[in-house]
DNA sequence: CGATAAAATGTTAGCGCTAACATTTTTCTA
DNA sequence: TAGAAAAATGTTAGCGCTAACATTTTATCG
């Protein structure tokens, strides 16, 4: 691969200061000579230097190596996965850490701390046992865990009801995700509350799915009832947009008939007629939070548990 | 942190065999005497060893990392990036190295190796200095680039024809996506071609922006002229979504009345009723292919071009 | 069965950096 | 201006591992 590259040794001989003289410009400039830091740097510029972070890793038994674990329960490619490593790539690079997706636990010696995608029952022995060892950050909300980092669902359904009332809907339906998901009970909850806050009646309903169809179907089923809905909130973008077929099968204009609201934001907002307008997961956020809760935790600070409150896309359905 | 972790000279000390032959216990087991290779192992399973990859990377002036350059230009948060990423990641860290999301080019002491998710014509120059010292992969294709993968655009949208046709189509429009989009030109013409080999007229029509509304208007702009059509290709599932919205506005059913395929695959192809039949971006296998690409060169492998084709996914609207 | 090749194991040096302590130089104070 | 404190710089040892070469042990064969 050619000459080697410019190490701290280069730059000392030919400065004529000692090794850890240069060492100190790249570290402690403070406990330096500011001429001999402009030297050293001059010539660092001169040489191409760059540090080389194995070497430093290795002296300071680091490695500069976060793990994010995705359990294999979740897929991969789901955006609310993919959106948030992203964010956790991103902020872990800009202080000097790579990463690396991994479906199984790490050993502690490949790596200084952990982030882990979503809790699974299985892991989570495996989990606080790791946790003494190295620091560990969940993305989601644990009771055992001093560390994670979550949606806060229950504000952000409380959002969109409070849209809907603001916008002048008198009668509010919810379209429920299935409740074994943690979430949808969050936001179910969420929902019930405002409406209660609001002296209004809660109208909701369960989906057996969380999907187009399942949406369509349940929204299809509270049509043909005698109820009369002015506004349909969902607790998904992907259930908020089987409703918007149900409603236009059945002639309704959206928003001039109904209002609907969904849940998520990953880019279907934007796939119906009219645009949805959704509460969107702040997912570039929990992945900045997650990322930077897990620096703070490997800078010796404490652990914190954070909720981050997503925000409403006002588009065309409400 | 407690005490530290054991080390091969751990190993070496309680077996009584040297470091090196310890060390070859991990890395040349073919030279070792099997008995000496099996108390080895037991040892090492015994105090918990795992080897330290930061000493195994200094000692062999490597980094184990990877960049991975999404040019500022393009979003991070795209499921088109972010599912590739997702498969490289992965990839990567099943074979031993981990990785870095970077919006700058890396410097070349900071990793093994790159890739790039997509050509910025400003980063091009420093692409092929940066090639002289360190192996590079492109996302895309590029004439003056050894090594890069695509998706096969064109043999793509050749698929979604084929199908069409078989379906018994007869008259079959093409929606374009933007043609300064460099894939919207190659999917246009597998479309032309595929048509041309069938005997078929084309009619292609360009959409000015790759979203639901532009593929609305443009649709509803054809089914306004007397041209008689029982079939949509479009260059992408957002321009068919809102195709979708033109034809069932002008009450015509889907698949009954006219067959609707997509391109892309990215999951919004569920948000549609029905459910959109959509040529898929194999981008797991484009993630997978960029980091094996990369992995064969960093063994010495002369760099290659691969294009992947992707696959028709059969749904309901066509 | 001794010479010789082959297999197995060991020794040395070093990858590039930093902590901890040691020394030198500069600054400050009475 | 001597003497002490503070600032700046240097020395030593080692992080855990591997390449390259050196040595010892075992297998092979006329």
């Amino acid at each position: 691969m050619g000459k080697t590259h410019a190490t701290i040794a280069d730059i000392a001989r030919e400065t004529g200061f000692s090794i850890m003289t240069v060492s100190r410009a790249f570290n402690n400039q403070d406990k330096l000579n500011p001429k001999t830091l402009a030297k050293i740097l001059k010539k660092a510029e001169e040489l191409d230097f760059y540090p080389n972070q194995v070497a430093r890793s290795l002296a300071l038994k680091r490695t500069n190596i976060i793990h994010v674990y995705i359990p294999k329960e979740l897929s991969a490619t789901e955006p609310f996965v993919t959106q948030t490593v992203a964010a956790i790539g991103e902020r872990l690079g800009e202080n000097g850490y790579s990463f690396l997706l991994s479906r199984e636990l790490p050993h502690k010696v490949t790596c200084d701390g952990v982030i882990v995608m979503g809790v699974n029952k299985e892991a989570e022995d495996k989990l606080s046992t790791l946790q003494i060892e190295k620091p560990v950050v969940l993305f989601g909300n644990h009771e055992n865990l001093p560390a994670w980092v979550d949606v806060d669902n229950y504000a952000g359904q409380k959002l969109a009801v409070k849209h809907l009332i603001e916008k002048g809907c008198k009668n509010i339906a919810y379209l429920s995700a299935p409740l074994y998901m943690h979430y949808a009970k969050e936001r179910l909850q969420g929902y019930k509350d405002e409406m209660a806050e609001c002296q209004k009646e809660a109208i909701a309903l369960e989906c057996s799915d969380n999907n187009v169809s399942a949406g369509y179907e349940v929204a299809k089923k509270l049509l043909l009832s005698n109820v009369f809905v002015d506004g349909f909130v969902c607790a998904t973008d992907a259930i908020a947009i089987g409703c918007t077929y149900a409603l236009k099968e059945k002639g309704l204009e959206i928003p001039k008939d109904v209002s609907v609201v969904g849940f998520d934001g990953f880019g279907y907002e934007n796939m119906t007629n009219p645009h949805l307008t959704t509460v969107k997961q702040p997912l570039y956020e929990v992945g900045v939070c997650l990322a930077d809760t897990l620096l703070a935790m490997l800078e010796g600070q404490q652990p914190t548990r954070s909720k981050i409150s997503p925000k409403l896309v006002i588009n065309e359905s409400a």
